[in-house]
DNA sequence: GAATCGTCTCAAAGCGCTTTGGATACCTTA
DNA sequence: TAAGGTATCCAAAGCGCTTTGAGACGATTC
């Protein structure tokens, strides 16, 4: 059942119908009434493409998550992220389009969906820290939210992010309020924004303490359980280990623990961890105490946000650009203790 | 740039250049190459929703992932399942439409996929035993595939599962092979086909060695790591506390690890522990040995394959349904020890 | 030379909706 | 009574593509 069928059966035209659905003002109570019981019974459902097509709105948003080939590491955040978005886009009528691609690909992808029209705007995760996808948007003309942002783009667009630098410099002080003075930093890809401001963070507190930065007590790596455990074990296995980790996500830290644990070590006795805590459904970070020490940011509230956001850039196009600040909170947990200092 | 403008540039019919681009037969060489340079040079791109209007396909599967209001937990896997599926839809030219909904409207989020006509199929994840959604999708007429299958449903349809049953008989027998004898289930939602099977695998090995199946170890709830913990803890602190623990993923494993940890036990010591690994890029367990005992499966690679079989089901609307079960792996890890009996 | 066949191209009819630009009838108001 | 409003409704023109059914043309066959 169709529009033209449905208005046939009613003795209405096409225009009287769509305008009773879609809540037109100018028709009648009585018709519309009587529009919508007919829709009912007949179970109506209006074809989406054929409405996008005439609208030249897809009421999609893109979410498009790069693979790299070696990797092959998709970040755990993701899931909570898109969770958080996709509840404020149902809200809205909206779906959410998402395309895994090839890293190689990605620009391509972006024009995909802005040229073809598959989407009415899109979402950029994890920037670098010159990202290029910024600058091609801006010329695809669509619009987009970034969460996070990147540091070396000039332009001005939307963003979210929290305060990386503030989270990392917190995290160590932390550490040498409790007494440490050998930390060990075991950051995300320092490519990627965050794990760039996330360093300076660290560096800042460390040499407010006036503590040296050694360098082979700074990792930078991808974000999974078996780099956060090769790299703490190394770093535990130098003439003058650290006491204690700062760490750049819970799946690191979970690989840190299991390297200080086989040592014969324990996490919040002689060693200490501290780590971010994106707050992920699944392994929340939780108990009283909990078990890492944490700076936290809900990831899914930080997907609904950037989603809203988007929302309103999509309603109106042209006005100025807006940014958020998210602070972290600092969590105590089982994983620190004090310090050889303290 | 349209088509029509493109096909007045050329001096060409819209049918012919439309064909000309699109590879069919009925056109010569030399044209197909001069539209192909114009359509190159105006950067011509063929408006998607114009096309699927046109076609009636609207090349995108949907995914539909219920979200409750209480637990708020996404699937862990759900990450790399998608990661998956997404690569192979993106090899055939088709997107994903993604739609998080509360639990409530998951039935009507299929309705509405199918009846508005915005995706060619859908894929159907974790079923419960009497999943409604299975009879629902065959009422709506609309190709789908489901990753797991429903004991209770008898339709035929297609499914791609993990042979549950054998792999939670196999951990079993593993740890009762090692010595083991009071062994702990901490099971997923029981109310979750695979769950279920999981339980009857478990029960089957527990029961041919002759060991009683005491309730007190046997725990089903959501998975994620707290949940691991309060029920290992708790199982811990009876009287008979178990030696051993069969888990239901990596997620509650973690959980458990902590909670014999805090009991200043060791994992592969005094207490043993195997679960079963879905493979997650993030939370590999991975190392010689690997910290897990497990019983694995890729979910990733179950999410590609599920994907192509949905492509198929798609192609040949009516071929017969086609089912898939597939083995696990056994994997020792440093998390298994022998047991008291060895 | 007529009939047949292939090859290449095209005009036009959809696909199912929204939206523009009236039309009609009925009320008010001066 | 005529002019101007207002409330309802409609015909038709898109949106940009695919696909049907047919025509034009040259080559081939008898």
């Amino acid at each position: 059942m169709n529009l033209k069928q449905l208005s046939e059966q009613l003795n209405l035209s096409q225009t009287t119908v769509s305008r009773a659905l879609n809540g037109y003002p100018e028709v009648n109570e009585a018709t519309r009434k009587r529009v919508a019981e007919a829709a009912q019974r007949y179970r109506y459902r209006p074809n989406i493409r054929a409405r996008t097509l005439a609208t030249g709105k897809s009421m999609s948003i893109g979410h498009i998550i790069p693979l790299s080939r070696q990797s092959e590491l998709v970040n755990m955040v993701f899931t909570d992220f898109v969770a958080g978005a996709g509840l404020v886009y149902a809200a809205h009528g909206f779906t959410m389009t998402l395309k895994i691609v090839e890293d190689a690909e990605e620009l391509e992808a972006y024009s995909h969906f802005a040229e073809h029209g598959v989407v009415d705007g899109v979402i950029v995760q994890a920037p670098s820290c010159d990202d290029r996808r910024i600058a091609h948007l801006r010329d695809l003309d669509i619009p987009f939210v970034v969460h996070g942002r990147a540091s070396n783009v000039s332009l001005p667009y939307d963003w979210l992010d929290v305060n990386n630098r503030r989270a990392f410099d917190q995290a160590a002080r932390h550490l040498i309020e409790l007494g440490h003075r050998r930390i060990a930093l075991i950051n995300g890809n320092e490519r990627m924004d965050f794990a760039a401001r996330r360093r300076v963070g660290f560096l800042s507190a460390m040499s407010e303490a006036e503590l040296g930065a050694d360098p082979l007590l700074m990792r930078s790596c991808d974000m999974s359980e078996p780099n956060g455990y090769t790299a703490a074990s190394q770093m535990l296995d130098l003439s003058e280990p650290p006491t204690a980790f700062v760490v750049a996500s819970i799946a690191l830290a979970l690989g840190v623990k299991r390297a200080v644990e086989d040592m014969g070590l324990r996490a919040g006795c002689q060693v200490s961890i501290i780590c971010f805590d994106d707050d992920i459904s699944y392994l929340p970070n939780a108990g009283a105490p909990p078990p890492f020490a944490a700076v936290r940011s809900s990831v899914r509230a930080a997907g609904k946000r950037c989603a809203a956001m988007l929302l309103d850039r999509i309603a109106s196009p042209n006005r100025p650009a807006q940014q958020e600040l998210w602070e972290v909170d600092l969590v105590r947990g089982a994983s620190c203790g004090p310090g050889p200092f303290a």
